[in-house]
RNA sequence: GUGUCCGUAGCUCAGCUGGAUAGAGCAACGGCCUUCUAAGCCGUGGGUCGGGGGUUCGAAUCCCUUCGGGCACACCA
């Protein structure tokens, strides 16, 4: 469409098509005459005239035409989508193309050591990891790091209280020379009691909080004591951060956290006092961050706390500066609560001035909204605390157990104790990050187990259905001799198969924009209407029963091209198809 | 107070770089299983796109205003 504006004098990028909202009348629109009328001073109606015109015997549409006031109504041809589809399927990832390949680290998950993941990390992981996969796939090199909470004030609140508890215990012993034992003095559920009835401690008695702030300075400053026992806590707390991330499918390529950097800062505010950015206001040290455009109040960047301690801004400030000089990424990508949003806005804009970060780096925050409860309010459990990650996973398994359980039993479906669980946790994965990705990450929305561990509707499990159904096909064809890999694709007989073939074919500007948008959201929805095209389809027509041998080789090839695009999609937002469910 | 995001069917949400008759799902109602998974498909009903004003040939979409709600606003992360 862009040749047949240029070619009908007309720019270029006035031949955006999209998909009509009105299939009684074409199957793709293109508004540009309409658009381009102001540009050209022109009736809108010459303009897609003349490109109409333009279009004429075009081996792509099948049918153009111009309709007042100014609409061009497409209608593709059923031979060159077949060709296009046909090229697409032979290409190495269906030839999708990126116009520059970008390095980019991307930050997320974001847990702190000694603390349970709780809910609120959710989101963070599986937007961040479907954000990761869909840029690796457009072909991006991106590096997740999960950049763990592991250096200030909460970690000598731990190792206060341990002490407290134990005081025996050679870590302490600042006269003690040997070696420390291997065996960690607590497990992961003792950490996770630890640290809130340390915090709770620490608000009540000013000196158990003085004792806990030495022994955060003793921990930075490298006191050896103390760093065997911070490197205990971070062994027991980080191996067990792995098994939970693992049982997400969420994987981190870098497990650096806050201490990773703590060497490089102070370097970095001599570097920005030497700079002239630097100066105490209030005893603090810090860097002005505001504008002349802004319309609200930037508070500055804060550096060191007025008692000198670094806070999150330092290290996180430490961390572009380590990023850029060991990677110079095009772009870092932060996923956090949408609530740090003015928090970013200070680091960028300080990370900028001070010049720690190459002025071409991109650093893009991207915030996301709350995960509600039925209610609306912020998710919580039944007693109103705050919800392990683990129970919230555990709940939705055990609800799609039970329906699988009952599905089997009402079928009549014999189904193994060991299969229906490692069905209902695949199902349960789909579901949770079905239910989180479908939504824009900027919004707040409502976590409703019920509704995500549905079957019907625009749910993870319908997905799934959906590749069920056409692996089960692919399975009898191989049963009954026929060789999938061999079966080549036909030209679409009717329009449920058109349609199908059509979305097929849309498949790579769909994953184009959501790398640029990083926007996982768009692939659910693409999967959405590809699963309600394809069960459309399946409906009308019989496969293995169908006579003609080529047509059901090509009916076959179709339905192996579905299903390779929708695991590629999946993939993409991070959880994967049962054979059977 | 300042800034920011949101308000679309009973409920949960799409659509927002302006385009034709505002779309899905759930819930309700009605059809379709001797045939590849009916966890499916097809259909019916349901709307002052929070209100008002403006720009435009054309506004759910852009601008202004107003009401209602969420969130943020330097020594916590």
């Amino acid at each position: 469409m862009g040749c047949a504006f240029e070619a009908a004098g007309y720019e270029k990028d006035l031949g955006r098509v999209s998909v009509s909202n009105r299939p009684d009348l074409c199957e793709y629109q293109c508004n540009g005459a309409m658009a381009g009328a102001k540009r050209y001073k022109k009736a809108p109606i010459m303009i897609a005239g003349e490109v109409a015109e333009k279009l004429a015997g075009s081996k792509v549409f099948k049918e153009v035409e111009a309709v007042a006031p100014g609409f061009l109504n497409l209608k593709l041809s059923e031979e060159f989508l077949f060709e296009y589809v046909k090229e697409m399927q032979k290409a190495e990832k269906y030839g999708i193309e990126l116009e520059k390949k970008e390095k980019i680290i991307i930050d997320y998950g974001g847990p702190n050591v000694a603390k349970a993941l709780h809910v609120g990390h959710l989101r963070s992981a599986v937007i961040g990891e479907s954000v990761k996969r869909i840029s690796r796939y457009v072909g991006h090199d991106i590096t997740g790091d999960i950049h763990l909470g592991d250096w200030g004030q909460p970690m000598g609140l731990v190792m206060t209280e341990l002490r407290e508890r134990k005081p025996d215990l050679p870590y302490f012993d600042e006269s003690f020379e040997g070696e420390y034992p291997d065996e960690a003095p607590f497990t992961v559920a003792d950490l996770e009691e630890i640290y809130p009835a340390a915090s709770a401690k620490s608000k009540v008695d000013e000196d158990f909080k003085a004792r806990a702030m030495e022994a955060t300075f003793k921990l930075q400053s490298g006191v050896r004591g103390y760093r065997a026992l911070w490197n205990k806590i971070i062994d027991v707390s980080v191996s067990d951060l792995k098994r939970n991330y693992d049982n997400l499918n969420v994987h981190f390529e870098l497990w650096n956290g806050e201490s990773s950097v703590h060497e490089l800062i102070p370097g970095m505010i001599q570097q920005m006092k030497d700079g002239g950015f630097a100066y105490l206001s209030e005893g603090a040290l810090v860097v002005d961050v505001k504008e002349e455009t802004d319309t609200k109040e930037v508070p500055p960047c804060m550096l060191l706390k007025s008692d000198g301690a670094a806070k999150y801004d330092t290290t996180d400030l430490a961390t572009i500066l380590d990023r850029t000089e060991k990677y110079h990424p095009d772009k870092i990508i932060y996923l956090t609560d949408k609530r740090q949003e003015l928090y970013f806005t200070q680091i960028f804009r300080c990370a900028k001035k001070t010049g720690i970060v190459d002025p071409e780096t991109k650093l893009i925050h991207i915030g996301f909204g709350t995960m509600n409860g039925k209610d609306g309010k912020p998710f919580k459990t039944r007693d109103g605390g705050v919800m392990r990650l683990e129970y919230l996973i555990k709940e939705i398994n055990d609800e799609m157990l039970k329906k699988i359980k009952d599905n089997a039993a009402e079928k009549g479906y014999d189904i193994d104790e060991n299969e229906a669980l490692e069905t209902a946790k695949t199902v349960g994965m789909a579901a949770i990050k079905y239910g989180d990705l479908s939504n824009q990450p900027a919004k707040d929305y409502i976590f409703d187990i019920d509704r995500f561990t549905s079957f019907e509707g625009d749910t993870g499990p319908y997905i799934l259905y959906t590749i069920v159904r056409i692996k089960s096909i692919l399975n009898k064809y191989k049963e009954q001799g026929g060789d999938v890999a061999a079966a080549q694709l036909v030209c679409p007989a009717n329009d449920s198969e058109k349609e199908l073939m059509k979305l097929l074919a849309g498949f790579n500007a769909m994953m184009l924009q959501a790398g640029e948008e990083l926007a996982p959201n768009r692939v659910c929805a693409y999967i959405y209407d590809l699963a309600n095209a394809f069960n459309h389809f399946y409906h009308e027509t019989k496969i293995l029963s169908e006579e003609d041998e080529s047509r059901k080789a090509g009916l076959i090839a179709l339905l192996d091209l579905t299903k390779n695009i929708f695991e590629t999609c999946i993939d993409v937002l991070g959880f994967e198809a049962p054979d059977r469910m």
